[in-house]
RNA sequence: GGCCUGAUGGCGGAGUGGUUACGCAGCGGACUGCAAAUCCGUGCACCCGAGUUCGAUUCUCGGUCAGGCCUCCA
């Protein structure tokens, strides 16, 4: 079974062949960290980090080196320390801080580097100095720009040729550059903006020379796999590659370009009492970060996602089936430690998440009603395939009662044993009173052969 | 204006030239003191028009609608 990935390249699904299956390299362009950041920018977090799963399992985990940057000299950074009156360490910190915890509680492995453009200066001034060497970029009033003529593969990945670019152009050309598309690499700070040296004068960076520099630093031209927001298309990841082929002369700079779908919100508005959920960090104090995972994931990566708050409640629904279904197979021994093939099948068809999904449940189902052998092996290869892609590696008590302090746990158990107690002497207006009590704390009982047993209706 | 996607049941969302996944919700039944969970069964869809074909939801063309990008937004 291969690997077939979507490349933005050449608009197909195509067998994935790294180039040196002993080191497979994968950069993904990360956040610019002035705030915490939005649901939307998480989609390429979970998806990546499912491909970065997946290629980890392909070719062994210290085969695959995976880059996710962070921009951390921006404008908008610069305004919120401005506004602040702190330096603008101040404000990356914070929200670099914040960007990886949630990041965390969505599933997603910290990739192996994670670097940041205010540490990568030099290897920016260097890469930029190579382009005016090479003749690909001038300086002029204190910019450096890039020469976007001295590139004839300009505008293939985005499919724009460069003179219908100029004539769709709808913003105003400064004076300065040689053609309306040539694009920033080097600009002068303006006062009391954290500036760097370099040989055309105090500034930083532009957005897109930060990327092919990390990139080339962090993991060496050419990479196998780029990935990124569909937005990013262009100009930004068109632009990269122009540095990139041009600084080094290799032709390819990344043999795959993967770009994710946006989230979208439409109309509905999401519950009120879940406040700001527009935010990751919001959301991730109402809702599991596994049902999060879930929900982002249940579409295929490259469409649009309707967002709302029904879909979170039907996604942690999914969970609490299979969730449900492992905690009833709590005796069974699992036999099998390997995904099932249709599962890995499915996510090496272009990371086919929804199909892998429908592999768990099918599997679920198996543990629920197969015979012993069979239930055992449902059980490794649920826990296996799932645990591939980031999913119920909880504990499944945990799952249904993790919310749940001990004070409140132990009153919940006091109720319990009082039904059970009721129950037994067929007291049936007593049992029924402690569940309607129960119910009240959002806790679901469950009578079995073996007693009751109990979860949260909801999780909180 | 240019370029590019997409349109599947009540909702989400796969996939396929002939029998349409899967989940949630619904309905009937089993189980239960009653429920819940689970199990069994079941109803419900492939935007419109034309073409190709023995046969199209799937391919082609047109239309309609929706969304995205067009210089720093995942």
């Amino acid at each position: 079974m291969t690997l077939r990935l979507h490349d933005t390249m050449t608009r197909e699904k195509r067998d994935f062949v790294p180039a040196d299956p002993q080191r497979v390299t994968m950069y993904v362009c990360g956040p610019t960290v002035y705030n915490f950041a939005h649901v939307g920018n998480f989609r390429p977090v979970v998806v990546f980090d499912v491909l970065f799963r997946l290629l980890r399992h392909l070719y062994g985990e210290d085969a695959v080196l995976y880059a996710a940057n962070v921009t951390d000299v921006d404008d908008k950074i610069n305004a919120k320390a401005a506004e602040e009156g702190v330096a603008i360490g101040v404000v990356t910190d914070r929200y670099l801080a914040a960007y990886n915890a949630d990041a965390a509680k969505l599933g997603a492995l910290p990739p192996t580097f994670q670097p940041r453009a205010t540490r990568t200066m030099d290897a920016i001034v260097a890469m930029i100095a190579r382009l005016i060497d090479n003749g690909a970029a001038y300086a002029a009033e204190g910019h450096v720009l890039f020469d976007t003529t001295a590139y004839a593969d300009y505008g293939k990945l985005s499919g724009r040729p460069l003179d219908e670019m100029i004539a769709g152009a709808r913003v105003e050309v400064a004076p300065y550059k040689r053609n309306p598309a040539d694009f920033v690499l080097w600009k002068p700070s303006k006062p009391g903006e954290p500036l760097w040296e370099s040989p055309w004068g105090p500034g930083r960076p532009g957005w897109h020379i930060e990327c092919s520099a990390m990139i080339e630093q962090t993991l060496g031209l050419p990479i196998d796999i780029h990935g990124g927001g569909i937005d990013l298309v262009f100009p930004h990841h068109e632009n990269e590659r122009a540095q990139g082929v041009c600084a080094t002369d290799d032709r390819t700079y990344s043999r795959f370009w993967l770009h994710n779908g946006f989230l979208n919100f439409g109309e509905e508005k999401m519950s009120k009492s879940l406040g700001n959920v527009a935010l990751a960090h919001d959301l991730l104090a109402a809702y599991p970060g596994e049902a999060i995972r879930w929900a982002l994931l249940v579409g295929h990566y490259r469409a649009p996602l309707e967002w709302n708050s029904e879909l979170l409640d039907q996604a942690r629904r999914s969970l609490d089936r299979l969730y449900g279904a492992l905690q009833r197979a709590d005796e069974v021994v699992a036999y099998a430690s390997h995904p099932a093939d249709a599962f890995l099948t499915a996510l090496e068809d272009d990371l086919n998440t929804a199909q892998a999904m429908a592999e768990l449940f099918r599997l679920a189902s198996k543990l629920e009603t197969g015979a012993p052998e069979e239930k055992a092996r449902a059980k490794g290869e649920l826990l296996a395939s799932a645990g591939l892609i980031g999913f119920l590696t909880a504990d499944p008590e945990t799952w249904f009662k993790g919310g749940v302090d001990e004070a409140l746990k132990s009153r919940i158990d006091g109720l319990i044993a009082a039904r059970d107690e009721a129950r037994r002497a067929k007291d049936w207006p007593q049992a029924d009173r402690i569940r309607a009590e129960l119910t009240a704390l959002s806790v679901e009982v469950m009578d079995g052969p073996a007693g009751a047993t109990w979860r949260l209706k909801e999780q909180v």
